[in-house]
DNA sequence: ACCTGAACACCGTTCAAGT
DNA sequence: ACCTGAACACCGTTCAAGT
């Protein structure tokens, strides 16, 4: 699994706080968060457990930099663009991250020291919105919103009984145990919409969204296309 | 803290499933869930660690009560009252009882085994859907939004830097931080509104819902007020 | 049926030491 | 400056045993 693990002791490429956070976030995409460990990370990085602790104080600092080193991969809209269209690529973006990195939910809830990319995130959004025309408090009911959706939808996607694909037959047989009436609307929806061919819950993701962004767009008045150039120049 | 710590081996109260979910979740309420071990758990109780896995079979089983132990707390929406008022209070509640128990939002990702209590609830939200006259398509739709939002809203609350009523001080130290200009728009939004005296980010969770059930109003059509009294009779 | 003690293979982290 | 070995106080869980 680990190129570092095979390598003999030579050519070992000296650690760093950066290549033993994307070790890390490779850790927890294959085995969950349960598996990165202080020591499944320093065998996979090629080095006893204690070597971290040189570059981080605890694990705590480096859970920090995992969730930061996520947010990194999040597209930010462009404040001088069409407000619709870039609030859209970055959801449907954030969306996508927290997907390949669902573990990444779990410790959202839990940090609360953010890092220079979760920082740069959000100034990007707020730029967006302020760029559109929101009042300053429009803004922030625009952005609590969103962001509420896109985690909340990150988290029914990971608690999906197995993949978008192989999702049908696992409801099928919770539909079956429902079939003795006690749950007749679950069993309904079951059967005639979840197990149905074309059914596919990511689908949903637009049309939620659709939902908010149109509420918004009613709400806020008219907004600017394109913000200003400079800012206050 | 433990009633059964203190009490002599004599007056012992016996261990059963549902006195051991309880104490759980006390546990996990009193110190977050990374201070929920077998062993905290067989303390709590007055009992050796070992007993518990006569009354579960492994942790898992009683993370999974837990979930569901917390999902019975919410309130459930009435199938034929008024749908808009019975989301609403159904979503508020939803949202108090995660505030109550923030550390079940990080195992509702993990979790697929849903208990009665989760499927009774999924049950009663679905009648109340179909019963305002929504079809099965859009009951999904509104069903898979409206949970993004609570569950969404539920992470980001948890993950305020501290109670809703301390935050202002800690944006303050934040907000010093980016006076360097790095974050002109974070800046902004933390002094002119964050800083604020009356703001309360939980007031944004009103917002967002009307937004949401304005635009489930607006895209289901005409909805019945009551659902017709006996389903199929 | 219900609970226990001892043991095993794990954790994160401290401390003193190596180069 | 960077990494290590040994140790400590924890985990979840198995297994054989007690009543």
């Amino acid at each position: 699994m680990s190129e570092e693990a095979e390598r003999g002791r030579e050519g070992r490429v000296p650690l760093s706080r950066e290549r033993v956070l994307e070790h890390a976030v490779a850790v927890a995409d294959a085995g969950g968060l349960g598996s990165l460990t202080m020591r499944s990370l320093a065998k996979e990085l090629g080095v006893r457990p204690m070597a971290l602790y040189h570059h981080f104080t605890n694990k705590d600092e480096i859970l920090d930099g995992i969730v930061d080193l996520v947010f990194s991969e999040v597209e930010l809209p462009a404040p001088d663009g069409e407000w619709r269209a870039e609030l859209s690529r970055r959801a449907a973006s954030a969306r996508d991250v927290l997907r390949r990195h669902s573990w990444a939910i779990a410790l959202m809830e839990s940090r609360s020291t953010p890092g220079p990319a979760t920082l740069r995130h959000h100034e990007a959004v707020l730029a967006t919105l302020r760029g559109a025309g929101l009042s300053l408090e429009m803004t922030g009911h625009a952005y609590a919103l969103l962001d509420a959706f896109v985690y909340g939808f990150a988290i029914q996607e990971a608690a999906l009984p197995f993949g978008p694909d192989t999702a049908q037959e696992v409801v099928a047989s919770i539909a079956a145990q429902f079939s003795g009436g006690e749950y007749p609307y679950l069993a309904e929806y079951a059967t005639e919409r979840a197990m149905k061919p074309g059914y596919d819950f990511g689908d949903e993701f637009e049309f939620g969204l659709g939902v908010i962004l149109d509420g918004l767009e009613r709400l806020a008045g008219p907004m600017r296309v394109t913000s200003p150039r400079g800012a206050e120049a």
